[in-house]
DNA sequence: ATGTCC
């Protein structure tokens, strides 16, 4: 129960070892006493059951953002020894490599407001969105295999980017080690029309403004100031990563009663990390990581064009270029320093961004000096956030801090509660234009279904994890 | 999140 929780301190609650039989380690959970009343007790048996996972290493590890998901919590971090630990496709999620991706601009909010109606149209019609929503890139066969070994790269060779598009992605926008070759002919064929699309749910394209700035010295360096807009992208990869999702589930499945994992949910499906079946997972959800990086670099490219048509003029003229890229749904091999010993360790993030620290060989070059760019999308009516990495991220965390609001009411109660409401004309209300393919969508994406974006940031802020830089305001929203 | 149940 809730009450066997312990508070460590004003940002930290540790789920003791004796809170569920079979735990190897605690749990942490990052939460201030404001979103600890907004803890479900299924999302912390969650981090629990994490928590008994063989080779897990230090603790089962939570964010503010914490809900239920598919075995693991959404908003974990977890990360396990290669020799002893396994690999779990729920400690990465269905949609592999949801991430976030910023666009900055040179243009004011001033000078945008007049045409955003007409900007959002635009935005809305040259990306496609919308559940099962096909794209404007078509492939062969061929193609979709590059995809899945160059990622974005595959975007750039297509006149899609530029090399400082890649530079600014985490990974560099292609993980090596993709196999095409372990990927199922369902999730092919899912992906084959799919390249290129939004989604629908809580993904979205944002005309933002920064309206506010914490850090002067680091906005400057990430090319940011007051009142200028920026674009936020938020997708993954589609039904592609979901299939292969789908896919490994029951492989691991049948792996774990192989190799005598004892599994206290079954959701948490899992084989130690050497096994051929978790190094074809890895494999194959490297393939689906380099097809949302892919995904995100066609849309940005879009999106210039969107903004090239709209205030007739080229990209460049309107420094359209990348801030950053980040992945919050993926395992990575990452070396940490455990107990003063240097580690190789596959750390799984699962609604968790990487929040690497100022000097990381991992970083690109034009921020190694500030650490990590974490980017964190809110909901549409509220804000979104830009942090940066940090070194006791680095010690308490394995370098990651949270990645978004999450959700406080379900799909299902949220629709029910916008019952008679025009969640648009709200909106609009406040000034921002929304669009959506989806006729229940900003209904369950409305403001009230999520939980305050500025209390979960204030608590990895507070805890260190990341520090705040500055704040976005939405203007446009294109939703799926 | 997801061709929201093959």
């Amino acid at each position: 129960m809730i009450d066997k929780l312990r508070r460590i301190d004003e940002t930290r609650l540790e789920v003791p070892l004796d809170y569920k039989k079979g735990m190897r380690v605690p749990g942490i959970i990052y939460v201030d006493s404001l979103l600890e009343k907004e803890l479900e007790l299924q999302a912390v048996d969650q981090v629990a059951n994490v928590a008994t996972l063989p080779g897990i290493v230090n603790c089962s590890t939570a964010m503010p953002d914490i809900h239920n998901g598919y075995g693991f919590p959404i908003g974990g971090v977890a990360a396990f020894d290669l020799k002893e630990g396994i690999i779990s496709p729920g400690g990465v999620g269905y949609d592999i490599n949801c991430g976030v991706r910023l666009l900055r601009s040179n243009l004011r909010k001033d000078e945008v407001i007049p045409r955003l109606k007409d900007l959002v149209d635009v935005l809305y019609r040259e990306v496609p969105s919308g559940v099962g929503s096909k794209g404007k890139v078509r492939l062969g066969p061929d193609d979709e295999k590059r995809i899945l070994i160059k990622g974005a790269v595959w975007a750039l060779e297509n006149n899609m980017g530029d090399p400082s598009d890649t530079e600014r992605t985490e990974s560099g926008g292609h993980i090596e080690g993709a196999d095409p070759s372990l990927i199922s002919g369902k999730a092919y064929e899912r992906g084959r029309s799919q390249q290129g699309t939004l989604g629908s749910g809580n993904h979205f394209l944002e005309v933002q403004y920064v309206d506010e700035i914490y850090d002067e010295q680091a906005a400057n360096a990430l090319g940011l100031f007051t009142n200028q807009v920026t674009v936020m992208i938020h997708t993954g990869s589609r039904g592609f990563g979901h299939q292969v999702c789908t896919d490994f589930l029951e492989v691991m499945e049948r792996a774990a009663a192989k190799y005598g994992i004892e599994l206290y949910d079954r959701e948490l499906a899992c084989a130690p990390f050497h096994s051929s079946e978790a190094q074809d997972y890895l494999a194959a959800m490297r393939a689906a990581a380099n097809y949302a990086w892919a995904n995100r670099q066609c849309i940005m490219h879009w999106t210039r064009e969107a903004f090239m048509k709209v205030f007739s003029s080229s990209p460049r003229a309107l420094g359209m270029s990348l801030v950053y890229d980040v992945a919050h749904n993926i395992a990575k091999i990452e070396e940490h320093m455990i107990k003063g010993e240097r580690r190789k360790l596959v750390v799984h993030r699962k609604g968790a961004t990487r929040a690497f620290p100022p000097g990381h060989s991992e970083l690109p070059v034009i921020y190694r000096h500030l650490g990590q760019p974490v980017l964190i999308p809110g909901d549409m009516g509220r804000a979104s956030f830009v942090l940066l990495g940090t070194e006791k991220a680095m010690q308490e965390t394995f370098g990651s801090t949270c990645h978004g609001a999450g959700r406080v009411l379900s799909r299902h109660q949220a629709i029910k509660m916008a019952r008679g409401r025009k969640i648009w004309r709200e909106l609009e209300d406040r000034g921002i234009i929304v669009r959506s393919a989806g006729r229940e969508t900003l209904a369950e994406e409305m403001s009230d279904a999520y939980k305050d974006i500025s209390a979960v940031v204030d608590v990895v802020h507070k805890a260190g994890l990341s520090k705040k830089v500055a704040r976005l305001r939405p203007m446009g929203v294109v939703k799926g």
